[in-house]
DNA sequence: GTCGGTAGTTGAACACGTTCAAGAAGGGCG
DNA sequence: CGCCCTTCTTGAACGTGTTCAACTACCGAC
């Protein structure tokens, strides 16, 4: 129990919050338990229990159970931005440079896959804060939605004046279309989510080169417009 | 409480249930609470004394909570296929029917709304039986794909031979992301989500005239072949 | 040092979904 | 009528997420 023998403030950290260790280690706890017995099968009295706190002072610092399902999706995203780096910085055609960030983001999840799968339960609720699209999920989904901007910007694809400001957004909505598979995918290893990324991306960079024809200007025009109507 | 007076096999019922009574009485509770309350509001115990009966009665017919929610999943199935039944019979046009029939769906969800999004969270589940994907969905899932089916064979399209066999799970899955769309749909009316199928039914009934032009042949082959791949 | 206020912590209590051992109701059969 | 078996029904009890009034620890001000 009576661990950190002096406290003497870390050096660094700033002064802010007293119970910030308390709060990691709870959040620590947590996301070990998730992982090694499930998220409903780990209760918030386990939780407190393993990280020596009372079960009221995990609520002190997280609103609800699903809050901390929160915590592991900045986590996640995180983790993707550093694991999509090399990629970033190796690759420079449009596909390799999606299909690589694609693949980190499932690389970075993988070992998650058993109860980040019934946590995407929660997610998908709309009123949830922890929705994707929600106000709270602003933080993390924008920075998502960046690394889609840096693997167009940094890439030497030539992208449609139009397409080029909704492109980010739209690859990551495909990201989440590809998460949204991957929970689902019960092939070992979820080989299939990868076999959907590599069938996927060519398609993607496809359309996109397409987008400039002067042929297929309506058309594309016509998916944008809608776009632009259908987001809030 | 004594209502239903002599019994009597209510003719023309088969003798299969005794309890079928108490079965659709549990039910039809259920269902006017979740639209009255919302779902997480409405609790078992609720249901229960509104129905008149113990709440473990309740679980006899009902093995959770969830399952209420796969008996609207049913009939909201049933009532789409009823509504839809004038569109198949006064269009031809493969637009027109897919777009009435998509519709058609969002009208019998209407009403539901406010509880059906919360809903859909347990839905998204993949665990879940009450997942679209899931086995025990297979019936209305089914059911929802031989009515795209209706859409493609009763139209004047004509269609790729080998994307023929796909077209209606193609359209049901279509009809999914709708719905998707419209859970998290906070416009008035949900408006936004009539836009949607407005603008995206143009596009796929484009997309599907395209698909058996030569040029465009091998890209047809490579989304199917991906398709096929991906499904289990 | 002591006072006061904020930040942090506690665990009993609550409402909920769910389970289950016990019993009641119904009906076929001798 | 009496018996037995299946179907149906009951409500108390369990484990869960969550709340909250009370308490403690810390720290700056005087």
């Amino acid at each position: 129990m009576t661990e950190q023998p002096a406290q003497t403030t870390t050096a660094g950290d700033p002064a802010t919050a007293r119970g910030e260790q308390t709060r990691q280690l709870i959040r620590d706890t947590a996301m070990r338990l998730f992982r090694e017995r499930g998220y409903a099968q780990t209760t918030m009295r386990a939780i407190a229990q393993e990280a020596g706190v009372a079960v009221g002072n995990a609520y002190y610092y997280f609103g609800s159970k699903d809050h901390l399902i929160q915590e592991f999706y900045a986590q996640s995203q995180v983790e993707h931005r550093a694991a999509a780096q090399p990629v970033l910085d190796r690759e420079e055609a449009f596909g390799p440079r999606l299909a690589g960030v694609l693949h980190a983001g499932i690389d970075v999840l993988t070992p998650s896959h058993g109860f980040a799968a019934t946590f995407f339960k929660t997610a998908a609720e709309p009123t949830s804060p922890l929705s994707p699209f929600s106000a709270e999920s602003s933080g993390p989904r924008q920075a998502a939605i960046d690394l889609f901007g840096e693997v167009v910007s940094g890439s030497t694809a030539k992208v449609d004046a139009e397409l080029r400001p909704q492109l980010p957004e739209l690859l990551w909505l495909a990201y989440m279309g590809v998460i949204l598979y991957w929970v689902h995918d019960r092939s070992p290893g979820q080989t299939k989510t990868r076999q959907l990324i590599d069938g996927a991306v060519p398609l993607i960079d496809r359309l996109v080169a397409l987008s400039r024809l002067r042929v297929l200007r309506p058309v594309t025009r016509q998916v944008l417009d809608l776009i632009r109507t259908l987001r809030h």
